[in-house]
DNA sequence: ACTTATATTTAGGCTAGCCTAAATTATAGT
DNA sequence: ACTATAATTTAGGCTAGCCTAAATATAAGT
């Protein structure tokens, strides 16, 4: 394909962060990719000179993926999600050792290897952590899903998707059944961004979640099954790729504001992308 | 293991060039890893001067391997032959496609993704090709089987592995019947190097084989199961690891001139190298 | 508009692994 | 011993990705 490894894990990152059409600032990037900001900098514009470009980048300005670079980091993604599944059901994995296996193998397979996989696995179309897996053609299998912080008090829900990259935080949950496809009922909502009490399915007591890990949890509200509120449109692409929304402030704000004008992206999905 | 990819790809080399106690020249590795030599002489003095020495290192008389460095050579060689099985018995790869594939996944996968398919497995000791695995402790599966060229016109063999470097080979190999454990007859050896004339066990004609590829083939001698005949003792650690035997000229005469009276080696084999 | 804080880029350097060309050493044949 | 050939090493360079420190651009508050 004519990437490195350095290569997709930009590209993936880009996308993670601002999904198919937002621009991905240079300090996102060295956070998310653990590399000193100039580092970003320098990859940036080899990128944007790559023929073809990865990526449009104007100075001071951070990055977007191209169509090119877009569809290379739904395959590496794709290659991430099917691998998690891979592990999970076929390895006998445990919930929260298949991220960082993933993260490895990712870039060793080969597209025969992908293909295989899919097949013995039934074309699946989500990860162990609920995360959508991207198809071949490029496209993202859509669900109506909101983060768990914005289901109002009282309502059930099952769990859609947790963010896979924290393994403690997997197992913590895991132990409190939050598990994708668990139902829930959210009975209260601490005051001052406090604790979520939840009651889980199965699980006889009320359990209390705090902010860090209740932003890591995405639902299907059952109650409203008319779940695109006009309020929470922000919910673009990135999301719907399975990004975890456990952005920094800036982050947040920068990836909103361009994200703002975008709700179509969310219904209309499905573009083919040859 | 303070690794990296190019670091395991030498011990691998020099492993399957020189076993763990022949020297392997600079230029046979430079060859074998499509390198120009100059880049190994430099290789091998990083590798000797690592700490510990994965290498011992001596000017103009090649590199041999160390303890730690023979060990870490196992455990990549080790890796590519469960992937190889992995790949063919458990994702229907075929007989020729698996050491591509597992040339990449070797670097990329972790201890416990090996003991997973080894344990799916059943802890085989044979790959695909016939090659032995080695064991996690550093041992290697023996067997007693000699090259197709060594065996006498006339006797009754049943083939025990072929290299697996070349698709191309595989292929031709595959449609003549010629797989690990089939049996069969030579019946006659062309003078002058010429070809072997072999009855395979299932095919109804007899077929002929050119030099190129029998030595590609290792074989059991059923005729005669005595089998390590003191003109032949050549077979060292490098043969009884699953070298092929194509070495040039200049190779072959080094090793056997270092595993000259190594004879010992290949019956007491099982020493436990913590 | 001015100042301060933050984001970003520039400049200069580093390591790993590779290369080529030229110099050296070893080997083999007479 | 002498010389041709092959093997090996040295010297100098290259690219990919990373780093730090210093310079500059942007954004935000007053």
């Amino acid at each position: 394909m004519g990437t490195t490894e350095a290569v997709d894990d930009y590209l993936k990152a880009i996308f993670e962060i601002a999904g198919d059409e937002g621009r991905a600032s240079t300090v996102s990037l060295a956070k998310r990719l653990s590399v000193a900001p100039a580092s970003v900098t320098g990859m940036l514009r080899k990128l944007a000179e790559h023929q073809p470009p990865w990526v449009q980048y104007e100075k001071h300005r951070g990055a977007r993926l191209t169509e090119p670079g877009r569809l290379r980091a739904l395959e590496i993604i794709r290659h991430h999600r099917l691998i998690e599944l891979f592990l999970h059901d076929s390895l006998g994995y445990s919930w929260d050792e298949v991220h960082a296996e993933a993260e490895k193998l990712e870039h060793a397979i080969s597209e025969t290897f992908e293909d295989r996989i899919a097949e013995k696995l039934g074309d699946p179309e989500i990860d162990p952590h609920g995360h959508p897996i991207p198809r071949k053609d490029g496209t993202i299998p859509e669900r109506k899903e909101i983060p768990l912080l914005e289901l109002p008090v009282g309502s059930e829900a099952s769990v859609s998707r947790v963010s896979d990259s924290d393994p403690e935080i997997l197992r913590y949950l895991f132990g409190l059944g939050i598990v994708p496809g668990a139902a829930l009922l959210l009975s209260e909502r601490g005051p001052f961004d406090g604790p979520l009490l939840l009651k889980v399915d199965g699980v006889p007591e009320v359990r209390a979640i705090g902010m860090r890990v209740a932003k890591q949890i995405h639902v299907v509200d059952d109650s409203e099954p008319d779940a695109s509120e006009p309020g929470g449109a922000e919910a673009g692409a990135a999301e719907a790729a399975g990004l975890e929304p456990g952005r920094s402030e800036s982050d947040a704000s920068e990836a909103n504001r361009s994200e703002a004008n975008r709700s179509e992206a969310n219904g209309s999905e499905a573009k083919t992308n040859a």
